[in-house]
DNA sequence: TTGTCTAACTGAACAAAATTCAAATATCCA
DNA sequence: TGGATATTTGAATTTTGTTCAGTTAGACAA
């Protein structure tokens, strides 16, 4: 047995995936040569960043979501901690945001155990002097797609 | 001019994608006809739940994002006030989360004015009871694909 | 309105990719 | 160990994406 569903869902978690250009064709009852023109203009325009999954995070042994609001200590304000945060695999988003927080992260593990870890080992060191975990009982809606 | 662009916008949102079978067979050096069984496997699961695009939303004139968390009156709890929320088309992500607030948005519009008539007459009505808006500075990550 | 330039659209030929399927191999478990 | 089930695979087939030249539509200045 190869394994090879890890690594399916590693690559489509970021792409690996291209429009239906003939199914969309035939929805918006145009051309296929013309669905093709527009999507290559979207592309080229850099509007589209990527053509990617969306997962039943259940079954793919992702079930526990949080939401974490950190600040950070003003000597590090202008250090990407953020941009290092992101680059966490099991960090689905990232922003800095203004307000009484400077930074939220939406967070996908096992199970709490593994996002406690996570906690531990990236989100206390560095500069970070306060997290808020907000934990999702029901995740409804994600990147536009109801689970 | 057919002013498609919108329309795969709404499209690719949602879906209209699929898996590139041969780039994921020569990337992983696998068969392309092992890929596909694979694929149809996660997919048979419901392991996956859609292909679809990420945008650069910036480009598509959805610049502003924030995210709302939501209080609930009492009275509401055993409504399905999350899943009408979710409906919006704005709303990117919602949850329902344990402790201090009850629900949290991912909202996406062009610009604060129609984050503002959104709140207005959608997040004021029903149960909401207290809203906490935390504005995105910069938006680094979204569903896995750096912005 | 006319003419000119550029962008958008489209059908048809072609290239590439997905899908199917039957056979081979591996895995599970009683 | 054996028999049922799941996974892998190559090759044939079907479907889809891509290219490109010709056409149409839109923008804009004279």
């Amino acid at each position: 047995m190869k394994n090879i569903k890890p690594k399916l869902i590693d690559l489509f978690k970021g792409g690996y995936c291209t429009p239906q250009i003939a199914r969309i064709a035939s929805t918006l009852k145009e051309p296929s040569s013309t669905i093709h023109y527009n999507i290559k203009k979207l592309e080229n325009e850099g509007a589209i960043k990527a053509y990617k999954a969306v997962f039943d995070y259940e079954k793919i042994n992702e079930g526990f979501c949080v939401y974490v609001l950190v600040n950070i200590s003003p000597e590090y304000y202008n250090t990407p901690i953020a941009e290092e945060l992101s680059k966490l695999e099991e960090v689905e988003s990232a922003a800095t945001i203004a307000g009484e927080w400077d930074i939220i992260l939406k967070i996908r593990t096992k199970n709490q155990n593994e996002y406690y870890d996570i906690l531990k080992k990236h989100l206390l060191p560095k500069g970070v002097t306060k997290t808020l975990t907000l934990t999702t009982l029901k995740d409804i809606k994600t990147n536009y797609v109801f689970l």
